[in-house]
DNA sequence: GTGCTTGCAAACGCTTTGCAAGAGT
DNA sequence: ACTCTTGCAAAGCGTTTGCAAGCAC
């Protein structure tokens, strides 16, 4: 049930280089920056070991800036800030309160607030089955 | 200086389409829903179209679902509920306080806020200059 | 005619995956 | 041995784009 997990090298350094930094690093980083403790390792080993490491909920997502998912190696959610030209995503720990708030200097220009959860109709369905099923691909139809 | 559009039948379909629906919907289900009324039309067209509507501020994205970019013709922002397990958006009007809400059956797992705007460095640079810049797809490097 | 728009198909870029070889226990 | 993991390269898939033809004014 539970898989034993080899952590190689390789997937160590994966989670060093996210918790190394506060930028919410995208792969195409992670990857320059493993490359120089391990010079061989390649794109598909970064994008696996992410993988385990989201499984395993050592590292989160924070979204997609630009075509590139970032990541986080901070799991708690907390707020965060991206900026709109050049791609940076900011902490925000200490959520301010108006909409026009100066933190550190950013700007904001609008504020999103996403709930992630299980809706109605998922939560009628069986959950295993319909889990499944909804995660595939090319499966669900958000109708 | 200001762009003159055609307006040609093809863009009100997809506008319209993304009117007629409060999922918003991704590229796939407006392309399928226009192709009933313009069966000719194609993909690419769809995501120009789009484009020009987002440039223009009819449309906006709310974000990535399962690798599929989704899109609202409701366009002041708004808290959304994302389903884990089908991709459903569903749009949250009266925004309740607790973590644990229940609206309308949708159960919240995590809550994420994201502010978008202009980060120091950027407010500090020229504003055209690096906003043309930091919007190329390979020039940034959120450092 | 001039400039915006379209359909088509190819290209792009991020991500995933099949496979045979390698590592860890 | 057994299982997990790796590097490589190819494939997948959503999205963008070059181009010649079409449309609207």
């Amino acid at each position: 049930m539970h898989k034993t997990h080899n952590n190689s090298k390789q997937r160590k350094a994966v989670l060093e280089a996210i918790r190394s930094t506060d930028t919410h690093p995208s792969v195409r980083w992670i990857h320059e920056q493993v490359k120089t403790k391990l010079p061989g390792i390649s794109l598909g080993t970064i994008y696996r070991n992410i993988k385990v490491c989201r499984e395993e909920g050592s590292v989160v997502s924070v979204g997609v800036v630009n075509n590139e998912e970032r990541f986080d190696g901070i799991v708690e959610p907390h707020p965060h800030a991206v900026c709109t030209k050049c791609g940076r995503i900011i902490d925000i720990d200490d959520l301010p309160e108006a909409e026009n708030i100066h933190l550190s200097g950013f700007t904001v220009d609008k504020r999103r607030t996403v709930f992630y959860g299980t809706c109605v109709q998922c939560c009628r369905a069986g959950k295993n089955l319909l889990a499944q099923f909804g995660r595939l691909r090319k499966g669900f139809s958000h109708n």
